[in-house]
DNA sequence: ATGTTAATTGGAACCGGTTTAATTAACAAA
DNA sequence: TTTGTTAATTAAACCGGTTCCAATTAACAT
């Protein structure tokens, strides 16, 4: 592999003047031919390290979640990446860890130039903090961690809002609602979206009618169903806060022979994958995952490229997306 | 952020004791001492970028894939990333882009030690080949590149075969195939499975029975089977070469208001995310696509420690998921 | 007291880039 | 001819580590 050495002796300059030609800087037009011919000649490509050690930035964004598969993040990760590819910078993907020293790790030691903090948990949020207060460029995707941060979030109550407010408009009074863990913010917010979506129609809010699935996980799902079936007066459509716990319910419905949407509405939140592999397709709240993905790494750009300065909270929009599992739109439509 | 020079005059030695204390090299118990606790005054982290460059490493691996989300991927990112982590390594992803030359950048300047190459088109080949030849360490996943770069693969041949014989042990005589592109190795391997399977039980091989899906993605799914469904004899059981075109074609039956599988059984391949998830849940040959990535990074990490110098083809095997999309087993106890 | 050996440690060079300050060359003005 | 100005280039220092080689010190035998 050749060096900015070999390239000056071949082209008879000195290194610096290599340098010069390789950031495009004022150069006499034949010393850069020359400079040109000898890189070309060598194959040559300036070592990274190196570059990166000297100007004290490495282009590379770390990115911190839960998991990369999942329904969630595997759009969020597409979203940084391909940000970040068109800027010339990669994507380091790391696990979330238990020790949460290993957080400020690959930041301390300048592997990564800032680090994006996707995970719903409060997982390491003493860490972040200390991070931030050390000047580190972070930005925090749906995280619990406060105004502190710069952040990308939805709006997880317009969303809930809108879901509910479907399922009123299709004729349902009784709307059940798995819920997720109660100590989230998200589930707050949604779970007040429902209720104030209710008040609008003059329904009443029953507490019976809400469930709280302890994950966002399909058996969740299929349980809590259970559980609003087996009331005195069960609901006649359910609003589930995530797609799988959806799934997980449709699950149940099915097995005991019912019918979606025909004897149950089902809406879920997310519109992830699954929700229109599923069958019958899911409606479903929309989150914009790989915008959030795509905000975020420009956020952090903007914060290595000093064009950002303060922190700021981006709030993404939600939408509702109608499919057939709510009964608005016939199945062999969808 | 502190230097090892400081560390160095906080602890009164010199740098290179500093380093010696930091590679657990023989130093006097005294010396160590004081160095660590300059090391921990100073909160110092050695810088991995310096690090990198003196010792030509930059314990980074690169992975190169059509995506990351996706029901295939998913799994193999993580697979990689659990190896990389625990041997202090950082993963990079990329998506495969058109340039070719691009998939040589990252190795030749430095910025990653290796390349994981997962994608079943024959993309940069040619690339590859002249990386390998430049002695670049790559592993390729699933890949179409040939004997002469280490892969990681699995075995196509016998998982089509097991699901085709336990279609046939089901009392089906006429199966159906919605085949990948006839030009990827793995159809045509998967092909191979079938037809052997069907001449092991004395059944016929029949063209008109096999069809083939453009891609691997759900739309080819439901578009294959209708053309099945429409032939004067159409099968009873169907096989497709991957989850989503298996979930595509019960779409289309679902529509059709045909049963599965009372009135058509199918079987997937993949065993990816959403095969658990789908209702009914998918019978499917198991890929096992975590332990691919884990093979793959570990292969890696062999090659760059220098124990693994031959080129090797790992070809994991694929088991039978038996669910209920096939009828061997009532939905019910799914 | 002197020589030998082993254990520690420090100085300096090196990895491959960038950048600042100094040098050289070319040319115009005095 | 001398001096000033500008443009282009280079030498050298620096980024923050590792490591080779030599120097120092301590311990021990002669």
């Amino acid at each position: 592999m050749a060096t900015i050495n070999e390239v000056a002796k071949l082209a008879g300059v000195s290194k610096a003047t290599v340098s010069r030609v390789l950031n495009k800087r004022p150069v006499n037009e034949e010393t850069r031919r020359k400079v040109m011919n000898a890189i070309r000649e060598l194959n040559y490509q300036p070592n990274a390290q190196a570059r990166g050690l000297s100007l004290r930035q490495a282009r590379i964004i770390g990115l911190i979640a839960p998991d990369f598969q999942g329904v969630f993040y595997g759009p969020v990760v597409m979203g940084i990446e391909q940000v970040l590819q068109r800027n010339d910078f990669n994507l380091i993907v790391s696990r979330v860890q238990s020790k949460e020293y290993q957080l400020a790790k690959m930041l301390k030691e300048k592997k990564v130039d800032g680090l994006i903090i996707a995970t719903p948990r409060r997982i390491g949020e003493k860490a972040i903090l200390a991070l931030k207060k050390d000047n580190f460029p972070i930005v925090v995707i749906d995280g619990n961690v406060g105004e502190q941060v710069s952040s990308v979030e939805i709006n997880s109550y317009l969303g809930a809002f809108q879901a509910t407010e479907h399922l009123i408009k299709l004729g349902h009074t009784r709307i059940g609602v798995i819920s997720g863990p109660s100590s989230y913010k998200e589930s707050q917010e949604r779970l007040l979206g429902y209720k104030d979506a209710l008040q609008k129609y003059n329904l009443p809010f029953e507490q019976e009618l809400v469930s709280e699935g302890g994950d966002y996980l399909l058996a969740s799902g299929e349980r809590e169903m259970a559980g609003l079936l087996a009331l005195p007066s069960p609901p006649t459509a359910v609003f589930a806060f995530s797609d799988l716990m959806a799934i997980g319910a449709i699950h149940c419905l099915l097995k005991k022979g019912l019918s979606v949407p025909k004897d149950m509405a089902v809406v879920g939140f997310d519109d992830s994958f699954v929700a229109q592999t599923f069958y019958p397709p899911l409606t479903t709240v929309r989150q914009p995952m790989l915008e959030m993905g795509v905000v975020a790494a420009r956020k952090m750009l903007a914060m290595l490229s000093g064009e950002e300065t303060e922190v700021t909270h981006v709030v993404l929009q939600t939408s509702l997306v109608v499919r057939a599992s709510c009964g608005a739109v016939h199945q062999h439509q969808a």
